[in-house]
DNA sequence: GTCCCTAGCTTGTTTGGACAAGTTCTCTGC
DNA sequence: GCAGAGAACTTGTCCAAACAAGCTAGGGAC
């Protein structure tokens, strides 16, 4: 069963996102809505801690909190995952390897994953399609000690993060990303079909493992119009979310 | 005076930055922060949320906090004043209007705004430099409300968001940003010193008022190279910086 | 009618306690 | 030596209360 604070919290994004209560209107107070779900005032002040963090309520001390938008974020599994992120938005998506070798980490890689210079990384190089249209070059490093569960992946797995879940219980729960504009490479431009030199919105990260250990460094470059990333923030809490 | 948690909060903070618990081991726990600042444990609580939130620290049920990175996120100032995250990372920044004129509000900016078609806005092209080069041209839309402060702002006003904030005491609470990358249109090009069709970062953001009222509306193209956007995520706590 | 000022409301901070749920490590039995 | 059962520890959730700090509306003075 879900905590208290987080059915309160479900309860009230459905009605904002409803429309029950409108954008630009104060929520019911933190006393009202304690008294009216039975609960102490600090569970009612975690359940508007989410909504705070998605950005859909904003606060100020002394006034109401009022409502600020009414589009669900997604938080941050879009960024962990293309293909789950793609999923829940409707699309059809779908992957091929396109090369996969070993190889020995060089300094940048060494210092992104937290290894040294020479351990054993698995390179791949993934290109991944939108609804048919290709949407998306990976350039990923893997840890050496996720080498064998990801060379046992097919070369067409869907979504990489759910595989390595459901085969290893892995689960890439902190992220770290940079993201900028570059022009197009003649491999990113062959494989993507746009002009070389073309602009790509490109997203390099390095995930880590619920425990902190450094999994995957990765360079992602998405076709122009396919995706764009949303970021709403409330002062001091942001959440993140890529709509369609 | 800072509340006491965030005090908690820096001091942890530089610990970190500083290299005393260094990336990968545990912190200390809940109890014995609590019993060392003399405080009670929901105080270090919400200490160590404020970390969780920069992504400096993780956190598993059961197990002790792991330290993940060793960079401040400066949360969300950035995604609101291009200017003063400039200036704290040490560069330097100018700006000039090339443009700017009354309208009437169309369809599109009166949805982001709040308004109705025909409301009176203020169009703005803005072109900044950081550290003497051409790196981000803006093209805002202010709601009218807003038109006579922004209209008495010199011409090379260096951040908007700051003469604002000391003129009319208006604080840019809280934003939605989209980002992607765009082609340089002809204008573009002129204005930044790029190829046309070359890549751009595109930011569109709507930025809203304590109060929760929109306050402005724009499109901001970053010469590719000029600003990486940096995302860190701890598992539905965000934060967001630019670094150099 | 307008301006100011206060009373009441609302969110922010903090305490101290209790139990639940998950992890880690030790110690025992094999 | 190794695996499994606990014990001890740690974070997550929730409660009830108090005071501080900031906002708003209404009433009184002018």
């Amino acid at each position: 069963m879900h905590p208290r604070y987080a059915r309160i919290a479900d309860e009230l994004r459905a009605a904002i996102l409803g429309g029950e209560i409108p954008v630009g209107t104060p929520l019911p107070s933190e006393t009202v809505l304690a008294a009216r779900h039975q609960v102490a005032r600090g569970t009612v002040r975690q359940a508007v801690a989410v909504l705070a963090a998605e950005g859909l309520v904003g606060s100020r001390q002394g006034a109401r909190r009022i409502v600020l938008g009414r589009e669900r974020s997604q938080n941050f599994a879009v960024l962990h995952s293309f293909a789950q992120w793609a999923r829940a938005a409707g699309h059809e998506v779908t992957g091929q390897v396109i090369e996969q070798r070993r190889r020995t980490a060089d300094a940048a890689e060494a210092a992104r994953l937290g290894l040294a210079v020479g351990d054993p990384v698995l390179r791949v190089l993934r290109l991944r399609r939108l609804d048919g249209a290709a949407a998306l070059l990976e350039r990923t490093v893997y840890a050496g000690w996720l080498a064998p569960a990801v060379e046992r992946l097919p070369a067409d797995c869907d979504s990489v993060t759910q595989a390595l879940y459901e085969s290893r219980g892995l689960v890439f729960a902190y992220g770290e990303h940079l993201i900028d504009a570059v022009a197009a490479g003649s491999e990113d431009a062959r494989l993507l079909g746009v002009r070389r030199g073309g602009p790509l919105l490109r997203q390099r990260r390095v995930t880590t493992t619920r425990e902190g250990r450094p999994a995957e460094w990765s360079d992602d470059r998405y076709r122009a119009g396919s995706v764009t990333f949303a970021i709403r923030n409330a002062a001091g809490a942001l959440a993140v979310n890529p709509p369609g």
